[in-house]
DNA sequence: GTTAGGG
DNA sequence: CCCTAAC
């Protein structure tokens, strides 16, 4: 179990773990306590260096780039590193992290340890073509490669590699004398001299250069880092290597691979060992991250199998890792969402977009891919409120304003990276929208049904839906129907006090009943599924149920004091029962303002005027208006019916002829009403 | 189509 | 603000 604990270990983030410096503290650990995990013990140890010969590579990828090729001596056709600026499959990432701390220790150790490297180096090499391999998947098949190929190519090496090992471990371990002392960069040389077969004839002189220059470059790593290499292959020997005299005290840890260690220098023994321990690498970096093929054979009978495979596989590393990542975007842009408001996206579109790729790709044939919307952006409509305002009056606005435009019929849109897919017959994976990265670009808009050219879409609307078509993103006046039309439309004018009368005093505060927010959100279009469920989580109403069941509700439009003003100079000119004359001579450009509007506000006044200050809502009308609406309440409640037939201008000469009221005539002459 | 009144 | 009877 030790030994499995300290390879999810090292998978969890390749944090090799530090080396006690003293045997009691190393056995107080646990870490490497148990010897009879030999295998899994190599395993590990290569997959530390993985991890090292991987943060060499990117570290001398730039100090090392005027010397060109820095591959391992792995073979001529080595596929080449790209550069990590895209995405990177977790477990290079991770290896970079937390495995430099002990690297100096290692080397240190290492001194005296130096004689098993090539062993392990081999695997070090096996590993690092394999690991630059699997990066090179990732992102040549980003990039459209044949990965297949690819895959086969790196089988073919590792194989050979592996044959190599067995058939000539002494040339190998020339050859990894020449990487020691000059590096990656002399892969070609060794390559084409130890590895291919040279003469080892003096191979007592390349030992000595080669611990020779081992003090020299463990000089030079500990001087300035020249060479992370050379602590990276250190390491190595020190993991396999567990010679007497160590001084800093951990051959109590290097015991625990001794059996390993024998076994891997023996030439006879040594085939199996490092056999099972390519297996047991392979198998772990399969079965943790790929869970492919654990072995060659595998691999060679259905090739294209493991190159499918490793894609899916590769693509739920990716996912798996991006996924921690994307919550975190995900809650950036939820706050910037709430920070910015308004958009201009001409509609409105999920602003964050995610799936559950563990459970959508768990069958490669059929896989899922599952959306959640998490919020949802309302680009432009634009809000005048009062600062007097409640908070809760401003949820309410933008929700009715919100609730009418899903009302007035909206149909889904699916952008991906910005642009339409119009084409309805196409598949998530045709599109494209069946991979992680493409699910971050994804979003969902509902469009304005008279937006959509289709004819269907104004079925059953008003010809005015239809009418009112303005391109999406239009600051001015975003379209959706005739009703939204007409909010944003005096929305808009709100803003442009020039346009109308009640610019400055306008009030979204809602006055009276608030149960009518909640009544008016009975049948709206959209229904919003919590987040736990799988399902979309935005369900759109189909228009016809909508218009059908729920006749659509005004937006809420509380009279301004203004209009207040406005209407009770109408009356108290016109009386109480011509409601339709004072909406033609006080409300007449206002559109949104029916004569029973009118009727019924008068109505609500005239009872406001009754109550208490305490027990009026909504935006205080001033108590002079609430005195004069009194005042021709019950004016016109007594003359009612001595107006029939006449001008207004009859009416008032008459009223003031016959009542004491000729000032409020004077003052409504005077000041005629213009409403927009 | 308007008015009036209840909801 | 909606609904609708009544006109």
């Amino acid at each position: 179990m030790v030994s499995k604990k300290r390879i999810d270990y090292g998978f969890n983030g390749f944090r090799v773990p530090v080396i006690p410096k003293g045997p009691r503290s190393a056995r107080r650990r646990g870490v490497f306590k148990k010897a009879n995990q030999d295998d899994e013990a190599c395993a590990f140890e290569l997959l530390a260096l993985a991890g090292m010969l991987l943060q060499e590579s990117e570290s001398s990828a730039s100090s090392n780039a005027s010397e060109g090729n820095h591959q391992p001596a792995f073979g001529q056709g080595v596929i080449e590193q790209e550069k990590h600026d895209e995405v990177k499959p977790i477990i290079t990432d991770n290896i970079l992290r937390g495995s430099c701390g002990e690297s100096q220790f290692r080397t240190e150790v290492a001194m005296q340890n130096c004689t098993q490297k090539s062993v392990l180096d081999a695997n070090a090499d096996c590993l690092q073509g394999c690991i630059s391999a699997n990066n090179n998947f990732d992102c040549r098949r980003k990039a459209g490669a044949d990965v297949k190929s690819e895959i086969c190519e790196w089988d073919n090496k590792f194989q050979h590699y592996s044959n190599r090992l067995v058939e000539a471990p002494e040339n190998f371990r020339e050859s990894c004398d020449v990487n020691v002392n000059n590096g990656f960069r002399q892969e070609k040389e060794a390559n084409s001299s130890g590895f291919q077969g040279s003469n080892s004839a003096d191979k007592s002189s390349t030992k000595n250069q080669l611990e020779l220059n081992m003090s020299r470059t463990l000089i030079d790593s500990n001087s300035n880092a020249k060479s992370p290499l050379y602590r990276k292959y250190f390491s190595i020997a020190s993991y396999s290597k567990h010679g007497n005299g160590n001084k800093l005290g951990v051959r109590d840890d290097d015991e625990k691979f001794l059996r390993c260690s024998k076994v891997c220098t023996k030439s006879k023994t040594f085939r199996s060992p490092q056999r099972i321990a390519h297996r047991r690498i392979r198998k772990h970096l399969f079965s943790k991250h790929w869970k492919v093929a654990p072995n060659l054979k595998d691999c060679e009978l259905s090739r294209s199998d493991m190159g499918a495979q490793l894609l899916y596989r590769k693509r739920k590393i990716c996912q798996s890792f991006e996924r921690s990542e994307h919550k975190i975007r995900v809650k950036r842009r939820k706050f910037f969402d709430r920070v910015s408001g308004v958009t201009s996206d001409g509609g409105f579109s999920s602003e964050s977009v995610s799936n559950s790729p563990e459970k959508g790709m768990d069958n490669p044939k059929d896989p899922h891919v599952k959306f959640s919307i998490k919020t949802i952006r309302i680009p432009e409509l634009y809000f005048e409120v009062p600062e007097t305002a409640t908070i809760g009056s401003l949820k309410s606005t933008i929700m009715e304003t919100v609730m009418t435009i899903l009302g007035g019929g909206a149909h889904v849109g699916v952008l991906l990276q910005g642009k339409k897919v119009r084409d309805d017959n196409r598949t998530l994976v045709q599109t494209g929208i069946s991979c992680k990265e493409s699910l971050d670009n994804l979003s969902f808009e509902l469009e304005p049904s008279s937006l959509l050219d289709s004819a269907a879409a104004c079925v059953g609307d008003p010809p005015s839906q239809c009418e009112t078509s303005q391109p999406a993103g239009s600051p001015e006046t975003p379209v959706i129907d005739s009703e939204i039309t007409d909010t944003l439309h005096e929305s808009s004018l709100l803003t442009n006090p020039g346009n109308l009368v009640e610019s400055n005093h306008d009030s979204m505060t809602s006055p009276t009943d608030p149960t009518v927010d909640k009544e008016s959100l009975d049948c709206r279009a959209l229904v919003v599924v919590p987040a736990s469920t799988d399902a979309l989580a935005v369900v759109p109403f189909s228009q016809k149920s909508k218009r059908s069941e729920c006749a659509q509700r005004r937006t809420r439009r509380p009279f301004s004091v203004t209009e207040v003003e406005a209407l009770v100079r109408a009356v108290e000119e016109l009386g109480t029962g011509r409601w339709r004359d004072v909406k033609f001579r006080a409300f007449e450009n206002a559109e949104h303002r029916t004569y029973v509007d009118l009727k019924d506000k008068w109505k609500t006044l005239v009872h406001t005027a009754k109550i208490s200050p305490q027990q009026r809502r909504g935006e205080p009308v001033p108590q002079e208006l609430l005195d004069r609406v009194l005042a021709a309440h019950a004016y016109w409640s007594q003359h009612q019916a001595k107006q029939h037939g006449g001008k207004t201008l009859k009416i008032t000469e008459t009223s003031s002829a016959e009542t004491e009221k000729p000032s409020i005539e004077a003052v409504v002459q005077s000041q005629p009403l213009v409403m927009l």
